[in-house]
DNA sequence: TATGAACAGTTTATAGATAAACTGTCTGCG
DNA sequence: CGCAGACAGTTTATCTATAAACTGTTCATA
């Protein structure tokens, strides 16, 4: 039989949620605040992945990578290629697909967004260090990972 | 001389917000979808507020509870008024406050919240143990209270 | 090989949030 | 004692996000 949790124990967990959001809120907003060429926090983070992760990719792929809904993959990308960073073409294989990729003014832009998003982040791991900031991430990346098989468990 | 963080723990930490944001969402998402009257996780916050903290306050105080802005919190306010879950009036002590309480039928909504929010942090709780949430909790408030002063220090 | 289901992406309606402009109220100082 | 400025709250325009309906493509199978 499994304990029941402690009233206490409850609240500390809705507390725990409440705080990630209102973070999750003055975070984006400060960062949206310095990205150069209106970028937000979400178009950046686009961007950023065509560095770190592929040089190419279907907006579907993009959604489940950000986790957010192919309604607001195709808003964001839309946005990005209005600036002229991404180009959206069809996909050659596939009818039903298409291929995003990063333009060299998209590039620019991500490289001139790292630069002005540098303060922030150095500022954050001066308060915080860099051990604590980095013993925190495995920890979040498993809420993450338990909210989302979660989600898609439906 | 403060030395310059190194590239991967700008990254570690650029990686630490990214999730904290995609947490933020999805369990947003989550409560929204279990919470009864089409509460919002906005709403059922203000409603939990008012058994936590206080049995009245201004729409400025709540504001600031939450570190929204006061539009937002004037638009939450309106909905749980609209739900007959609270009732604002005007402060008799000045002319330009108002002061917003819960109602019987909010405090209510507020239980049978309580109760269908159960299962996600009882879940939660059961995943990740109390232990660990609680020893979060620290660490995030510490978080959002940083950003908040970098916010208000403008 | 024709059809129906799964799939990829877009659109629409609705949500909460911000920022900035705006209204009305108080208050302290010249 | 009047007026400027601070303050409290609302409104407006714009943003991202979701959910669900919709369009068009592919693919398996009967």
């Amino acid at each position: 039989m499994a304990k029941p949790p402690s009233p206490a124990n409850l609240e500390r967990t809705y507390r725990v949620f409440n705080e990630i959001n209102i973070i999750a809120q003055l975070s984006s907003n400060e960062m949206a605040r310095v990205l150069p060429h209106g970028l937000t926090l979400s178009q950046f983070s686009v961007l950023n992945w065509f560095v770190r992760v592929d040089d190419q990719a279907t907006p579907g792929r993009l959604a489940a990578a950000f986790q957010v809904t192919k309604g607001a993959m195709t808003n964001t990308l839309q946005k990005l290629e209005q600036k002229g960073f991404v180009v959206i073409s069809a996909d050659p294989s596939s009818g039903r697909r298409k291929l995003v990729r990063m333009t060299s003014a998209g590039r620019q832009a991500r490289d001139a967004a790292i630069a002005a998003s540098y303060p922030i982040l150095e500022s954050f791991l001066s308060r915080f260090g860099a051990a604590e900031t980095a013993a925190l991430l495995p920890k979040l990346e498993a809420i993450r990972s338990y909210l989302d098989q979660k989600r898609t468990a439906d």
